[in-house]
DNA sequence: CTTCATGTTGACCGACCGGTCATCTATGAA
DNA sequence: TTCATAGATGACCGGTCGGTCAACATGAAG
């Protein structure tokens, strides 16, 4: 039932905001349940342990992600390029409306959690480094299609799509260091010039 | 004299290496303190708290950063787009070298401690992004003289170097997600073909 | 020999950490 | 009506956190 898995759903929906908003360690369960107005024992209930919660809040996001506006930037009827510049713009709305109203970026909660806690927890490493993947697979698919409507020349759209994504965490980076959503905006679009060529037989 | 700032100095290279290892809020001021064999109440000497060692060793990395391999990288002897391949280079031998002796890739010191914590703290923030805007230079130096070389054609040079700059991040923190300083070098050299046109006035 | 600054020592502080647990309540099937 | 189960409660655990402090060692200047 709804109501069953409410507080449920309640702690995950608060540990995904504060984990975003500050980081993974600086949290703790004592705060996520203050907040969710949920017990103690009751968060054990659900979540096991402090990794499960991390592990369930990185699946919540990417499913939100994945149906949310990553499917409308890449929606197969927008020119492959375009869906690029919807990209950039979509994380720049994001990143500039939670400014507007923390005041501070909070960048991208995968990109966050990666180099936070990549070297110490390889379990959540790994389920990180597959969303990246996941979503590397969007950039390669608009690639190919690309190429396909001769809108550029062959190249290698695997590794392309791959600079792609690191490049978009690299101008999030930047962007919260500045905390200056703008650094998006004015760098983003570059994204487009990004090439990898295809490596030949030798 | 030497010995009277040994302590110090033991202090702040544990530090980093700790802090680059694994996060600032993971490692304790205990853990530095046994591993540098220094007495707590000694640390407080050197130290009024966390926050300014952290201060320290950006300071301090940054110092060795400056006038290690970035400053060869960007040798004034050497044309301006092998100065990107050499710090593509750099960056990934580093790596490789960390991830051979401890398994896993400690990534960017810098760019790990900005998501970690340009949320929390505004004043190590923007400690970070100076770090990043001076590093930023030596791409937009390097830029403008290739344009003086007449090797490349007239761009924004100032947020092309910024792009730079984001997108070695970004492929730092793919290649540490996935541990597999390979990312690196796959990916890195498509530095070059990143481009932000001159705004033309309307 | 005294004074003073620089540094060292380790016990100590309250707060908080992630996590446990016995106990209680609400619900719905048999 | 009974009983099992899912969930809620909050006290409690050992350990660690960043940080403090009074006492003490050392060595150079007067």
């Amino acid at each position: 039932m709804n109501v069953e898995h409410d507080t449920r759903t309640r702690i995950l929906s608060t540990a995904r905001e504060l984990f975003h908003g500050r980081s993974y360690a600086d949290v703790g369960i004592k705060e996520i349940c203050d907040l969710a107005k949920v017990q103690k024992g009751s968060f054990y209930h659900f979540f096991p342990s402090k990794q499960d919660l991390a592990m369930a809040v990185i699946d919540d996001m990417a499913d939100e992600w994945a149906h949310g506006f990553v499917a409308e930037a890449f929606d197969q009827n927008l020119p492959p390029f375009e869906r690029l510049d919807y990209m950039i713009d979509a994380a720049y709305y994001w990143q500039k409306a939670a400014k507007d109203i923390e005041g501070r970026m909070p960048g991208c909660l995968f990109g966050n959690l990666a180099l936070e806690i990549s070297t110490r927890d390889d379990v959540l490493r790994s389920k990180l480094n597959a969303v990246f993947h996941k979503a590397s697979r969007r950039f390669h698919e608009a690639l190919d299609q690309a190429v396909e409507l001769g809108e550029i020349p062959p190249l290698d759209s695997e590794a392309t799509a791959a600079a792609m994504l690191a490049f978009l965490e690299g101008i999030i980076l930047l962007a919260k260091t500045r905390n200056d959503p703008e650094v998006i905006r004015d760098l983003g679009p570059a994204i487009k010039t990004l090439r990898i060529e295809l490596a030949h037989p030798n």
